[in-house]
RNA sequence: UGGGGCGUCGGCAAAUUGGUAAGCCACGGGACUUUGGAUCCCGCAUGUGCAGGUUCGAGUCCUGCCGCCCCAGCCA
């Protein structure tokens, strides 16, 4: 088969792999596989795995499966087996009829482990867990043997199916395999085969009272469906040797599968393990595992980034197998990248403060036509009323300007996005300086937004007509740690205390334009000058709900950093 | 002081396997602009952890250091 059929692109060192073993035939296909333990929910560093192995299977023609990794009952739930299949298919991937569960394997694997204590290979064990360990030794001392490593054939063949028999309580017994207490790697210092877990299983009920170990399940789910690169992350670089040793030692069919580690994802201003994310759920730290603001995929989504995005990520930040931290700006990047094209444009006014046009009539309404995304002509354009009173957003005006601030405030000319040119003539505060109205009049030569004489403002705003709108809650995510190593922390602290107070806030009377209370849950829009919204899961008709995916890139913003902190309340 | 990995720009990450350091994000500057968005230009590693060596030529080869990550679950 010519390589060359073969993307030459995207080259990473799994690829070259994969370009060798089919150049040099020892595939004529590629069959990887995702193989989820279900006791948790996925999050983004799983979609980096899952579309390296979907797309390494579409791209070289082969397959990839969606297995369940479920051998250990006491970990594992139903609800986690659902969720993952939900969220893998939404991230835009099909397995087809290659859904797979280890625990379907569990009578095979056991006809092979009573192969491994025939050829000697493999002892029960009667050390309790403490005795293991102590014998196993350290980093730097060998271990050594236990009493029952030179138990005959038959006493372990007895004893192992007497504890598929359920006649041994949990922890009483183990069945190891016979390899090398004195190994440097201390995975093959005669690592546990099997264990006693008097424990109903989500997918195999009660069928068994004994569960096969990862290290040794692991191959073996390979070997029996054909995958032909079996990719895990660097921590199980180690283990290699074992999972090589267990389908050597049955002599499985060639070719083997091949064992390839590379780096996981690290994201700055989050956090990644299971254990971390099941804590902030847990203590309700955040509202469940479907937050906007969690790395989960139902976090990610709820919140309203497109798989497309998350596929884009995944390909943007590459595969290697150094320890990195990706920045979130890269992946914040191609959710404007991919949402900048396909988000229509609406305007809302997040915090709304009241603009009385003085030159215009009262009861007066003009409909102007405004693009639905300048991006994609193909979108349209829609009609939005002008009256004397319109909403405008609080951060667009001042009693007093600012450098480099080129909205509303006393003299300054802007525009109204599509309608006309208007000064802004006053600003009226309250005691405490707070703003409650501006006033300001328009130039009705401006009509659609242009001046007749050519001359330029600054700024444009977005605005909604007083009483034509509807109101919406909308909230705003901020980074869930408030530095980007949630580890870094003064002694004695945890990185619990780098949870950012502020990561969620509430504009709970926004006004948005009255189409989008009829939107879809899960639709996504820009609202202009402001950023990517989608309507949330509690949205009604009577009271939209929207998530701020992602802001638009903002220059005022950094220029404001640079002003003094007082100049900017 | 065991074993296994990894060190290329602020962050990711390439380099036809020895042929003279891609690209993306971020950042800075400029153009354009009815979103301070988008788009477009320009800049951003005389240098690849350090020190030697081989070579006409080294990020790629050799030697020696240094640093970081993972492993002592009957978790995966």
């Amino acid at each position: 088969m010519p390589i060359s059929q073969f993307p030459s692109e995207g080259s990473d060192f799994i690829r070259e792999i994969i370009r060798a073993d089919l150049a040099a035939g020892k595939h004529r296909t590629v069959i990887t596989r995702f193989p989820p333990e279900p006791n948790g929910y996925l999050h983004i560093g799983h979609a980096k795995a899952i579309c390296l192995n979907f797309t390494l299977a579409q791209e070289f023609g082969g397959r990839c499966h969606l297995r369940y990794d479920d051998t250990n009952p006491t970990k594992e739930e139903q609800e986690y087996i659902e969720a993952i299949e939900r969220d893998v298919r939404w991230l835009g991937f099909d397995w087809g009829q290659h859904l797979y569960f280890a625990s379907d394997y569990f009578e095979q694997m056991y006809q092979w482990a009573e192969q491994l204590i025939l050829k000697g290979q493999a002892y029960v064990c009667d050390c309790t867990p403490d005795e293991v360990r102590e014998k196993r030794g350290t980093l730097t001392e060998p271990g050594i043997p236990c009493e029952h490593r030179q138990r005959s054939v038959e006493e372990n063949l007895n004893l192992f199916r007497r504890m598929r028999a359920g006649e041994f309580p949990d922890g009483s017994r183990v069945l190891r395999a016979k390899i090398d207490m004195a190994s440097g790697n201390i995975n093959m210092r005669d690592p546990v085969m099997y264990r006693i877990l008097h424990a109903p299983h989500p997918h195999a009920g009660d069928a068994w009272c004994i569960y096969p170990m990862y290290d040794y399940a692991h191959p073996l789910e390979d070997a029996i469906e054909g995958i032909t690169h079996s990719i895990c992350t660097l921590e199980f670089e180690d283990h290699r040797p074992l999972y090589d040793w267990f389908i050597d030692q049955l002599e499985l069919p060639e070719p083997h599968p091949q064992q390839i580690e590379f780096a996981r994802l690290n994201l700055t201003y989050t956090v990644m393990s299971k254990r971390r994310l099941l804590e902030l759920v847990q203590e309700g730290f955040v509202r469940g595992w479907d937050d906007p603001r969690m790395p989960t995929i139902a976090g990610l989504r709820r919140r309203g980034v497109p798989p497309e995005a998350i596929r884009l990520f995944a390909e943007r930040i590459g595969v290697a197998k150094r320890n990195s931290v990706v920045d979130v700006q890269l992946f914040e990047h191609c959710v404007r990248e991919v949402l900048n094209r396909t988000a229509p444009r609406r305007f809302a006014v997040l915090d709304p403060v009241k603009l009385v046009i003085t030159n215009y009539p009262e009861g007066q309404v003009e409909w102007f036509s405004v693009p639905n995304n300048p991006e994609d002509p193909a979108a349209g354009q829609r009609q939005l009323p002008f009256t004397r009173e319109l909403w405008v957003e609080r951060e667009d005006v001042r009693a007093y300007p600012l450098p480099k601030y080129f909205r509303l405030y006393p003299g300054n000319e802007v525009r109204l996005r599509g309608a006309y040119l208007v000064t802004c003539r006053e600003v009226l505060t309250d005691d405490t300086g707070q703003v409650v109205e501006v006033r300001g009049e328009i130039d009705p030569q401006s009509r659609g937004g242009q001046a007749p004489d050519g001359r330029r403002v600054k700024a444009t705003l977005h605005w909604l007509a007083v009483g034509h709108g509807v109101e919406a809650e909308v909230r705003l995510y901020d980074y869930l740690f408030a530095k980007p190593d949630p580890d870094d922390v003064p002694a004695g602290r945890t990185w619990r205390d780098n949870l950012n107070p502020n990561s969620l806030t509430v504009r709970p009377h926004a006004q948005v334009e009255p189409a989008l209370a009829q939107a879809a849950v899960g639709e996504r829009f820009q609202f202009e000058r402001l950023g990517y919204f989608a309507v949330d899961p509690d949205s009604t008709p009577q009271r939209p709900v929207f998530n701020r995916i992602v802001t638009l890139k903002d220059e005022w913003a950094k220029v404001a950093k640079t002003l003094t902190p007082s100049a900017r309340s």
